[in-house]
DNA sequence: CGATCGGTGATTTTT
DNA sequence: TCACCGATCG
């Protein structure tokens, strides 16, 4: 009670009353940075500590392994001695839905037993491919066969019409056979089983609160719905501000349909406490509805704007820019670049590296790209789960490290047929109640598979010995089998993909600068954070096609980025992007921002990188023998601007076309375009032709 | 089989 | 705008 009482002192009005309501639904609308956190785990702690709602009787649900991890770190301070067992039901959608499935539902009846396992993505793949071979499919666009399969999965038709014919509806099918035969779930199934089950089961928690609610998608409603009975109370927590992944199926109209079918009380934590006034009122510029959104912090210093001459030149800034501010005492961990696709740390990583400023990037590491780590957890877990042919056939056919068998000789095979096939039938037996590394190593004679002659031998061992190492650890102390708790391993370890192995070469989280995309910035904070490629055409992205509402979630993605800087804010855009489908110069976002607010930086390093902007282009033209090019380079300098007058003042503009300007001030134009409405730019930076 | 034409999509990615 | 696939034709 103490303890409750001590942190509801400590939230400002609007989270308290979060964490005291008490209907049967709550629906928080929680402003970026606002603490939505810090309600959530007070509102669990409320819960149990005051009104003794035990916590195996909550179910709290996140979309990311993080968010997971940073709960039930925060409710273990306050709740000292409760480890993971006291809250099972701690964690995401994935993790959560598999323990029910494991420990209270009935999979029986669907065909599966409780020790199932968890195919991840690649999995999935294999066993796809296997399956077109074996049932001789044609199946149209093979490469993008992931992609396919993931649309026509959620009901679309990637490649509509095709005049042949065209089986991926019926691998579709097949695959679904033979997930129940194999014993296996996918991310998917984890989801469709556990709601299917729930919800004649008739279990249900007393509470259920869930965090990022906005990214929830159809099959996690059902979810919810499944294990809510009329006793359940829901509490959910999100910014609908912060959709940005709808085409994953995440959708703003979520916070409608969940007020209306649980009739729930809808509340807001209107407070930003993270970034400075400034900063926070640019990032207005983006919402459709900003109503929600105050802050508490000071001006602050202005949002910079610079240009530079391409992504190479950019990065020396940067890589110079940061360095000033580590020089000033600012540390490489409170520093951020965001771009808008994974290919634009390229050139933010060669120079970083080159001069010596640490860094992390966000990079998506699948088991894919640590071969051996792939072929080890195939060859594990057709180890410790008899069903899983595809495992099977994958560490034997492996040419690398398997026995390099086809899969014709593969599917064949009865029992003696090879040394690795048959020391992987007899495995639960010998490893009885526990193995280490060294010794799982030598029983599948690994020193010879893994070629000691290739040159990434001892890298290889060391993963292998390290991966072995962390089920030995994960092991230890458990009760049952060595061949039960090696398969539970398998399966957190898919669910929790990357961030379980180690990323070669590359260091941790220490301190060191990131970069990241802006899609994956989300959920994070810093003091000082730089957003590149702030091009038409990168951001916004360009969109052609695709559903309407495209435009808004550029802008809800741009929203999240600004969002992210607490103090220092810098924006920036390529004269010279090089690719042909970003256009030169300023996003019409940066338009979007009252200039008030922007600060054109031309002073001191900028001015140093117009000299080496120059240089190249002097140096590029002259190799190219081209010449014309360089007026290009200062496009945004102040052309020679007519003087007003009072008929009215038609322009260009190089994207826009023809427009009239209706209004001028001290600094802007706001100029009225036929198609594209009314745009506003600054003068000193204006791309306008005056007619 | 090689050349050519037409249609489609490109990016982001928790688990 | 470009890259890639599939269909079609000679």
């Amino acid at each position: 009670m103490n303890r409750a009482g001590n942190l509801l002192d400590r939230l400002n009005p609007y989270q308290r009353q979060a964490v005291l309501e008490d209907g049967r639904a709550t629906l928080v609308n929680a402003c970026v940075g606002s603490g939505k956190t810090t309600v959530l785990i007070c509102k669990a702690l409320y819960e149990h500590t005051v009104n003794g709602v035990p916590l195996e009787d909550m179910v709290v649900l996140t979309f990311t392994n993080r968010a997971a991890d940073e709960i039930r770190d925060r409710m273990t301070v306050f709740c000292p001695g409760t480890g993971r067992d006291e809250m099972p039901w701690f964690g995401t959608f994935h993790s959560v839905a598999m323990r029910m499935l494991q420990r209270i539902l009935p999979v029986e009846t669907l065909g599966y037993t409780p020790s199932f396992s968890v195919l991840d993505p690649d999995g999935m793949m294999e066993m796809g491919e296997r399956l077109i071979v074996e049932h001789g499919l044609t199946i149209r666009y093979r490469n993008r066969l992931a992609k396919r399969l993931e649309a026509c999965a959620r009901g679309r038709m990637l490649f509509g019409r095709m005049k042949c014919e065209d089986g991926i509806s019926r691998l579709l099918e097949l695959l679904a056979e033979e997930k129940v035969l194999q014993n296996a779930m996918d991310f998917d199934d984890l989801i469709r089983n556990a709601t299917e089950l729930a919800g004649k089961s008739g279990w249900s928690p007393r509470w259920i609160i869930v965090d990022e609610f906005q990214d929830c998608d159809a099959a996690q409603m059902d979810f919810l719905r499944a294990m809510a009975s009329g006793d359940t109370k829901l509490f959910a927590v999100g910014d609908p501000n912060q959709v940005i992944y709808s085409w994953r199926g995440g959708s703003r109209d979520i916070f409608r349909s969940f007020a209306r079918e649980f009739g729930a009380k809808e509340l807001s934590l209107p407070l930003n406490y993270r970034s400075s006034s400034t900063i926070l009122e640019a990032a207005r510029c983006f919402l459709e509805d900003s109503s929600d959104l105050e802050g508490t912090r000071e001006r602050g210093t202005g949002i910079v704007v610079r240009n530079h001459f391409n992504p190479f030149l950019e990065a020396e800034y940067l890589a110079g820019r940061i360095r000033e501010l580590h020089e000033r005492g600012v540390p490489w961990r409170n520093v951020a670049v965001f771009y808008r696709m994974q290919r634009q740390s390229k050139p933010l990583e060669d120079v970083f590296r080159r001069k010596g400023i640490p860094f992390s990037v966000a990079v998506r590491k699948t088991l894919k790209d640590i071969p051996v780590l792939q072929w080890l957890t195939r060859l594990l877990s057709a180890s410790v789960n008899p069903s899983d042919r595809n495992g099977l056939v994958s560490a034997l056919s492996d040419p690398r490290f398997g026995d390099g068998l086809t899969a014709r000789e593969t599917k064949e095979i009865s029992g003696q047929a090879s040394e690795l096939h048959s020391r992987i039938r007899s495995f639960p037996e010998w490893a009885g109640t526990g193995r280490g590394p060294l010794e799982i190593y030598d029983y599948f004679g690994l020193e010879s598979r893994l070629s000691p002659t290739s040159a990434s031998f001892t890298e290889n061992r060391r993963l292998v010995l390290d991966f072995l190492g962390k089920l030995e650890v994960f092991c230890r102390g458990r009760e049952g089998s060595f061949a039960e708790n090696a398969a539970e391993f398998l399966n957190s370890s898919a669910l929790y993909g990357t961030e379980f192995y180690p990323l070669p070469g590359e260091p941790g989280n220490g301190d060191s600068v990131r970069l990241l995309t802006l899609h994956s910035c989300k959920g994070l904070e810093f003091p000082c954070v730089f957003i590149i490629g702030v091009n038409p055409g990168l951001i916004p992205m360009r969109a052609l096609s695709g559903p309407p509402g495209r435009e808004e979630e550029e802008k809800r993605l741009f929203f999240v980025g600004i969002t992210r800087a607490k103090d220092y804010l810098e924006l920036s855009y390529y004269t010279d992007p090089g690719d042909g489908r970003v256009l030169p110069g300023r996003s019409g976002y940066l338009s979007m921002i009252p200039p008030r607010l922007l600060e054109f930086g031309d002073d001191g390093p900028s001015g140093r990188t117009d000299i080496q902007t120059f240089w190249k282009m002097l140096l590029e033209n002259r190799e190219k023998g081209a010449a014309g090019a360089v007026s290009d380079g200062e496009e945004d300098s102040g052309a020679s601007l007519p003087s007003p007058e009072k008929a009215p003042v038609r322009v260009r503009h190089p994207k826009y076309g023809e427009g009239v300007v209706q209004s001028e001030d001290e600094e802007t134009y706001t100029v009225s375009f036929e198609q594209y409405g009314v745009k506003s730019f600054l003068k000193d930076f204006c791309p306008l032709e005056f007619l």
